[in-house]
RNA sequence: GCGGCUAUCGUCAAGAGGUUAAGACACAGGAUUGUGGCUCCUGUAUUCGAGGGUUCGAAUCCCUUUAGCCGCCCCA
């Protein structure tokens, strides 16, 4: 048997239609804040992500799904296609894509600032895991134009206004500031400094990552690390300026929106974009994978990618474990729909004919396809929560009349067969 | 990329070298010949994720493999 490709899912229609609330929760929740919706295609150039995301990360480094066709996987095995400068690849994020776009189709002529959500799947080749997968549905807004701290604020709000909506429990709002490349490239030779002498104790991963990225050490998992870089200057004490005023009105911004939050100097996000404000919403009740909602300030990227120069914050959201953080909302069943039961063979398109009319009347009608006995096919509407049974047999046809079941009541009625339309209309 | 755990019907499972592979739910049929919900009866795994091996004998022991879950890493 073929099984679905490792770390995939099939959304089964009980999923779906939860997934559909999440999403009209979050198009709505979109309207109010003035965010329209964006699409953009589900795989792109490599090297949008290789300059945006970053060279370094790991997204890049080894996670994504690289596209090829037939063709050109011929020509590149004769050396004739440059996987590096024609290749695609599945989106692994929605931002670079996002912003690729704003300066392709020039959303930076209008009027400023652009207000942008987008729903849709990522792929990235990591090992699945609890709320991990290598196909996941992520929801994004980008607020692009502005350096106005309260734009920070607002993105964070939106999401916080979602988890409030969807009553997730115990969300905890993280937020750090990762500076600006000015100050965080003084900080950064602070950092190896302070952790010269040292790093020759730290662990492979943070060897590394002193050359890579110094940053990440201090979010290294291991314990006898962090025991050994205590102590260590954290980068929110050596802003410059601007970068510590701006934390500041976030600050103030987010009490104006009355928002709890929680300074944590260990957010460091792994995308190579990210500047000033980064933050976090994680939910206690999610496992490992806690973090539901990540997202910052990226004032340099577009112009990184050709674009005029354009301060811009966003997050993405983990669609996957929203569904999983949610309380169950439970709807009660009701009883709705028609359906059609005929019985014996010339009844039966005097039946069909009847669903076409219902169905154009905008009526939910279905029609009985497994020649089950009337007795079977009465079980099946019952479980199947229908509101009412039509059966038209022999006797019914003979007098000109169909049976109309309330399954409701346990009431049936024999109506006139033209008029049932107008009886089910009322 | 590295670790840990699991795998028996559609689902949840019992099963500790010799059982006729329990049971429950679900599904299907019937009791009720053209009428649902309750009840009762009946049916549904030559086979235990797959492939090898040990043994007179394997769902049970060994090896290999696949898949899933969970943790590290990373991230949403």
């Amino acid at each position: 048997m073929i099984q679905k490709p490792k770390g995939t899912r099939d959304m089964l229609p009980e999923t779906c239609e939860k997934i559909r609330i999440l999403e009209n929760l979050f198009i709505e929740l979109c309207g109010l804040y003035g965010f329209r919706e964006i699409r953009f295609p589900m795989f792109e150039k490599t090297s949008l992500f290789e300059r945006s995301v970053g060279e370094s990360s790991d997204i890049v480094r080894k996670e994504m799904f690289r596209v090829i066709s037939g063709a050109n996987l011929d020509k590149y095995c004769r050396g004739g296609y440059d996987i590096q400068k024609e290749g695609l690849t599945l989106r692994p994020e929605g931002t670079a894509p996002t912003i690729r776009s704003f300066i392709e189709n020039k959303l930076y002529a209008d009027a400023q600032p652009t207000k942008l959500f987008y729903m849709g799947s990522n792929f990235r080749n990591e090992r699945p895991q609890a709320g991990r997968f290598r196909e996941f549905t992520q929801f994004g807004i980008e607020f692009i134009g502005s350096e106005d701290a309260y734009c920070d604020a607002e993105v964070i709000g939106l999401a916080m206004d979602m988890m409030e909506r969807l009553d997730i429990d115990d969300k905890e709002l993280r937020i750090n500031s990762v500076g600006c490349p000015s100050c965080r490239k003084a900080y950064h030779e602070l950092l190896r400094g302070f952790l010269a002498d040292k790093v020759q104790y730290l662990c492979h991963d943070c060897q590394d990552r002193y050359d890579i990225n110094p940053l990440r050490i201090l979010d290294c998992k291991i314990e006898a690390d962090q025991q050994r870089i205590k102590g260590h200057p954290v980068l929110l004490d050596h802003l410059c300026d601007d970068c510590a005023q701006h934390f500041e009105s976030l600050k103030e911004n987010l009490s104006a929106m009355e928002l709890d939050y929680i300074v944590d100097t260990g957010i460091v996000r792994g995308l190579d974009y990210y500047t000033k404000t980064a933050f976090e919403i994680v939910s206690s009740s999610l496992g490992s994978q806690s973090t539901i909602c990540g997202g910052g300030r990226y004032d340099g990227l577009v112009e990184e990618l050709d674009g005029p120069p354009t301060p811009s914050v966003g997050f993405g959201m983990g669609m996957d474990r929203l569904l999983m953080a949610m309380n169950d909302l439970d709807e009660k069943e009701e009883r709705k729909g028609i359906f059609l039961l005929a019985l014996g063979v010339e009844q039966k398109s005097a039946l069909v004919n009847l669903a076409v009319k219902l169905r154009r009347e905008g009526h939910y009608c279905e029609v009985e396809v497994m020649q089950r006995s009337l007795r079977a096919s009465m079980k099946y509407a019952n479980k199947q929560l229908f509101k009412a049974v039509l059966v038209y047999g022999e006797s019914e046809k003979e007098k000109g009349v169909i049976l109309y079941r309330d399954m409701e009541k346990g009431e049936q009625i024999e109506v006139e067969f033209d008029r049932i339309l107008e009886v089910l209309s009322e």
